[in-house]
DNA sequence: GCGTCAACCTGACGATGTCAACCTGATGGG
DNA sequence: CCCATCAGGTTGACATCGTCAGGTTGACGC
């Protein structure tokens, strides 16, 4: 029960214990509210203000708890990813893998995403999802800046999942896998034709006619 | 400076003046915490505990600010798609309206839909984007389920909107409102195509290899 | 003229993030 | 072997927050 203080140059494992206990409190309750500073202590069994020797605040904390979530994140989608030649195929997996790693993690996630200031912590895994676009972009399927595209392809996974965190009272439909796929269709297809792609065994005047379709939207 | 005490029956006037005082303060900080309820009743010129004679507790004030937001959204929304015919021009212009609402409210949209247990604040609004999505779907420029359609373009709308509001840093283009466009044609195009129409003019062919394309991304 | 009730204030409580000051035990130089 | 040093903590306190119990004041009906 009583704990040994750590000897010189461990204490760094001081600050894997809180951060741990962070994520576990947060995953325990699913409030963010929840995360105390001296629930953190306590359940590390430390007092409230050592948690100051390895984080700078609260906020440094949290932001701590959220990268290791970004890089978890990160790994997954490159695992999802990996082996499958076509990129269009791989994009697809990335997204569906997106939306579902933020639901099985929706306490994270939330923290992870709409906090305000939550600074350059995304912008690691951001860097993959543009890679993946890229090859899509190399490979013919997609047209356009790579980096937007990626954030008009991330703006919609993230929005599924957001959408199906902060809303739960929302009429979801039955079959959510379902609903996650035809989102990660709608974007993916939409903004493959959308950004005037794949031409490939399309007729002139049946683009033309598709062209003509999209624009309705914004004009 | 000195505060006259309302006639009986005028104590909702306060409620008001409370609600506008919330209003301005997230609005001028942008940053929620500086909603306090001290703050909220030193700016009315009201001591803080009065706050307690028109709203539970500070969620409840927060939710009726929020409620003030929607109604505004919705009446921007309707007063977007008056007096146009094409319905499926009327959803884009509700897409459109309903981002930049968003980011022109940045502030209470982040309270909006970023906080857990909103309730159901937004289903008024979002019954009227069902309307919209249920006419496009009478028109036969969309098909399936109006609800479950809606919800998924509402999660485009909204992961744009989040995303530019939450992740400032990301490299976004210099022109945003076209970025926008963007992506409210990959969504509503998107949808339109994924849900396995328009075919009005579109050969057997092609619509087999376009559903073949699409199907690529969730395979 | 008096009671009653809405409208509001005072004072306080517990919880929270944060800081200054103190303690304590291992370690290395003399 | 001893003592200064310093990493690794602790104690106690402060301001601020949401919230509540109880008191005060003015208007209005009878």
């Amino acid at each position: 029960m009583k704990r040994v203080r750590a000897n010189p140059g461990e204490g760094v494992r001081l600050r894997e214990q809180i951060l741990a206990a962070a994520e576990e409190l947060l995953v325990e309750t699913g409030r963010e509210e929840a995360l105390t500073l001296r629930a953190v202590a306590g359940r590390t069994g430390v007092s409230t203000p050592s948690v100051y020797l390895h984080f700078a605040d609260k906020d440094a904390l949290i932001e701590a708890v959220c990268l290791r979530a970004w890089d978890e994140l990160e790994r997954r989608m490159r695992e999802a990813a990996r082996g499958i030649d076509d990129p269009f195929r791989a994009l697809g997996r990335c997204g569906r893998v997106y939306v579902r790693f933020a639901l099985d993690h929706a306490a994270q996630y939330r923290v992870l995403m709409m906090r305000q200031g939550s600074g350059s912590a995304a912008e690691a895994c951001f860097g993959y999802m543009v890679e993946a676009v890229s090859a899509c972009v190399a490979a013919g399927v997609l047209r356009g800046d790579p980096q937007t595209l990626a954030l008009g392809l991330w703006s919609a996974a993230h929005g599924c999942a957001s959408l199906l965190i902060s809303q739960p009272s929302f009429p979801w439909p039955e079959d959510l896998d379902a609903f996650i796929d035809d989102t990660v269709r709608m974007a993916g297809f939409g903004t493959a034709l959308a950004s005037r792609l794949p031409r490939h065994g399309i007729s002139t005047e049946v683009v033309a006619e598709l062209d003509a379709f999209a624009a309705r939207l914004t004009e």
